[in-house]
DNA sequence: TCGGTAATTCAATATTATTGAACAACGGAG
DNA sequence: CTCCGTTGTTCAATAATATTGAATTACCGA
C-alpha cells in the first residue's frame, strides 16, 4: 500500500472529487485516476463510486474510516520525530545513584518534564559502577553519579559536590556539641549504610584514621531508614546534608568539626555521546542549573537548627 | 514517508541488522541502507546508531515504538478489505417499513450478526417512498418496503406478503364472530393509521367498496399504539398478522371474511447494485432465507386464541 | 595489527510514478 | 433529445526513484 495514494485518496473523499483533488495536491488529473486505481487494484476492490455524484463504495466507506486513524497517526509521529529535531520530545532514560535519585532528583525531574511536556523520562537507580557499565551497554543516555575512571570510553563532568554532617538522636549526650569531631564519637555507636555505599569508602577511612576503630558499627542497608534508626536512638549517622534535612523529628545535624567529608557528583555518559544532543542536552542543561551551589556547604540556614 | 522503508526499519529492528533484514526482505544489502538512509534524511534525525553492535537511537526507540502501531493497523485494513471482498466483513445500511423494522427485523438481525461478526449494520426506519429516495442518493444499500415503481432506476424482488387480519376489543360486539366481513363492521368505528402507510390506501379502497363509508374512522399515527387503542375499546383496527400476534391481553384478532387483504413486501435496491455484492449480498441471501415463508397465511396457531 | 563481518557508496539498471493529449461518460440546460 | 461543460479514463512518453552488484570503508574481536 502506499500512502502518497492514501493521502490522495482522503483528499479526494474531503474534497469531493478526482479534479479538485488533483489541483490541491499538484498532480495532474491522470495521475490521482491511477493512484486509485492502483489502490484499489492492490486491495482487490473498488473504493469509489465512478460516473455520476461523487459517492463512496461500501469498501471506500470502511477504508476510508480506517485509514483515517492511520493517516492521523503518521501524522503524529512526524510531528513527534520533529519536535525530537528540536529537543522538545524524547525518551530519556537515566541513572542516578541514592541520594540524588530520592532527594533532587523528583522535584527537578517534576519542574522538567512540566516545562517539557513530550519529554518521558525513566530513572534507573543503582550505584555508580552498576550505571556505567549500561551506559557502556547502551541502556542508559545519561547518569547522575560520582566519577567513574573507566579510561575514554565515558566522560564525566562535575556537578556539585556534597558534604556529610552527623545525624544525631535528639537525646544522644552529643546532641548538645554544635559541631562534632570524629575523636568525639570514640566509643559511640555509628550506623553505617551497605557496602556498596558511595559514602561507606570514605566514611570508613575517616573513622579507621581518626577514632583508631574504637567505635561500634551497625550496617543499615537503605539511606532512608537509617534517618529512622537514627531517630530511634540506636546511634549516630554520617549522611549527605541533602538527606539531614529536612530533618526527622528527633534528630539533630552537626557539621563535621575539622576534616571536610565531601562527594562530588556530576553527568556521566559515554564519552561518544558527548556533547549531548535533543532532549538529553536539555535535561543536561536542566540538571546543571538546578543542581548547580546547593549542597556544598553547611553554612546555610537548614543545617542550623 | 515510504511503507515499505517502515516494514523495511521493523525488519532490522526484529532481526538485528542490515543484512538480516535484506536477506529476509529479498533485498541486497545496499537497498536496505539506501531505505534507512532516506527515511533518515527526511525526518532530518538519526535512527540507527551505526558501527558496533546493533542499536537504535533515542529518536528510532520512540520512531519504533510509534511506528508499530501504525504497521499494526495498516495490516489490520488490509486484512478488513480482505474480508469486505468475501462478504465476511462490511457496513451495510439498510432500509425497513415499520412494521417489519419492528417485528421481524430485530431477530434475524441478531442471528444474522452472530453469524457475521465484522459486519455492522444500520437501520433506517421509514416508509417506501423515503426509503426509494435514500437508496436513488445512495444513502442506503437496500429496504425491505413494498413494491416502489419508479421506472428502472430502482429493482425489486418480492420476498414475502402479509395478510391483514381485523384486532378487536375483547369486549366489543364483534369479537364473538369467528372471522369478520366488511359489511360486519359498518357502523362501527374503525381506527386507521396515518395517510402515508403502506395499508391506509389498500384499507380505505375496502372500506369505500364494501362498506359504502358507513364507517366511523379515527386515526392514529402509530401502528404500536394503535394496539393500545383497540384495547381501550376505541375501536376495530386492521394490521398486519404479524401485528396482531402475539396479541395484547384485551384484544382479539379475527380473519377477514371474503376479500383477502395483503401487501408484499420484498427486497429493494438500486437497479445499478443488482445483484447485490459483498456483505450486502449475504445479508439478502439471508433475509430471503428468515422471511420466506411465515406471514402468508392465517392458518396458523398463533393467529386462533 | 590483522582478518572478518557489517554497512556504505556509487554508477548502472529496472521499476514505477507522473504527465499531457485524446477520449469516454455523465448531468443539466436549452 | 441533443448539446455542452464537467469529470474521470486511457495510453504512450517521460521523469523520477528504487534497486542492484561491485568496490570501498568502518569497526569489532582476536
Amino acid at each position: 500500500m502506499d500512502l502518497k495514494a492514501l493521502k490522495t485518496f482522503h483528499r479526494i473523499v474531503s474534497l469531493g472529487g478526482f479534479n479538485r483533488a488533483a489541483e490541491e495536491l499538484n498532480y495532474a488529473q491522470s495521475t490521482v485516476t491511477m493512484q486509485i486505481k492502483k489502490l484499489e487494484a492492490e486491495l482487490g476492490i473498488l473504493l469509489i463510486e465512478r460516473g455520476k455524484l461523487f459517492q463512496l463504495t461500501e469498501a471506500g466507506r470502511v477504508f476510508h474510516q480506517q485509514s483515517t486513524h492511520i493517516v492521523k497517526d503518521i501524522e503524529h509521529l512526524e510531528a513527534t520525530m520533529s519536535d525530537m529535531l528540536v529537543g522538545e520530545a524524547g525518551n530519556i532514560r537515566m541513572g542516578a545513584v541514592e541520594p540524588i535519585a530520592s532527594c533532587q532528583l523528583p522535584g527537578i525531574l517534576d519542574r522538567f518534564l512540566s516545562k517539557y511536556p513530550k519529554i518521558r523520562i525513566s530513572v534507573d537507580i543503582a550505584n555508580t559502577a552498576a550505571l556505567s557499565e549500561r551506559l557502556l551497554k547502551g541502556e542508559l543516555d545519561l547518569a547522575l553519579c560520582s566519577r567513574q575512571d573507566i579510561g575514554t570510553a565515558l566522560y564525566f563532568e562535575p556537578l556539585f559536590s556534597e558534604d556529610l554532617v552527623f545525624l544525631v538522636p535528639e537525646r544522644h549526650p552529643l546532641a548538645s556539641n554544635p559541631t562534632l569531631s570524629f575523636e568525639d564519637i570514640k566509643h559511640h555507636r555509628m550506623l553505617l549504610t551497605s557496602k556498596n555505599c558511595l559514602y561507606r569508602k570514605k566514611i570508613e577511612i575517616a573513622l579507621q584514621e581518626r577514632c583508631e576503630n574504637q567505635v561500634e558499627t551497625m550496617e543499615i542497608s537503605s539511606m532512608a531508614a537509617m534517618k529512622h534508626y537514627v531517630e530511634g536512638g540506636l546511634g549516630i549517622a554520617l549522611v549527605p546534608k541533602s538527606i539531614a534535612s529536612p530533618q526527622l523529628s528527633g534528630t539533630v545535624a552537626r557539621k563535621i568539626n575539622g576534616t571536610r567529608i565531601s562527594i562530588t557528583f556530576g553527568m556521566l555518559c559515554k564519552a561518544a555521546d558527548y556533547p549531548l544532543k535533543l532532549a538529553c542536552a536539555k535535561l543536561y542543561q536542566y540538571l546543571k542549573q538546578e543542581l548547580a551551589g546547593p549542597g556544598d556547604t553547611l553554612d546555610d540556614d537548614s543545617s542550623r537548627s
